[in-house]
DNA sequence: CCGTTGACTTTCG
DNA sequence: GCGAAAGCCAACG
């Protein structure tokens, strides 16, 4: 077949982002074999049941803040998942450099 | 098959 | 630092 599964693909490199460490979309979607699909990696994310292990919490954008829209439930739960890990926000909804995860 | 949409990224002003 | 525009790839109707 022409094309592998790709979102399998981008689960199992989001999985295997360490605790209490960040990446992003474009990042994951490289490490996947997609780069320049950064798009693919949120779609793949988007479509993760809810009871799934994959550690989508770990995964933002470039800016450095969640994709999220504010006031979300969604990007509540990113946000708590995430400190409770221990990754911390600036007060500007920005997560701190030295969190990003880079293998 | 084609146009739109989207949990993105980069560049420009 | 922020917003707008262009570029990128896959899923949807």
């Amino acid at each position: 077949m022409p094309e592998p599964d790709n979102k399998h693909r981008i689960w199992q490199v989001v999985h295997a982002i360490p605790a209490g460490r960040v990446s992003s979309y474009g990042r994951v979607a490289k490490l996947a074999g997609l780069a320049g699909a950064a798009r693919l990696t949120g779609h793949a994310l988007r479509g993760l049941p809810r009871d799934t292990q994959i550690p989508w919490h770990r995964v933002i954008n470039s800016q450095g803040k969640l994709s999220l829209p504010p006031g979300g439930e969604a990007y509540e739960e990113q946000r708590q998942r995430l400190q409770a890990e221990g990754v911390f926000f600036t007060a500007a909804g920005r997560l701190r450099s030295q969190d990003y995860w880079w293998p």
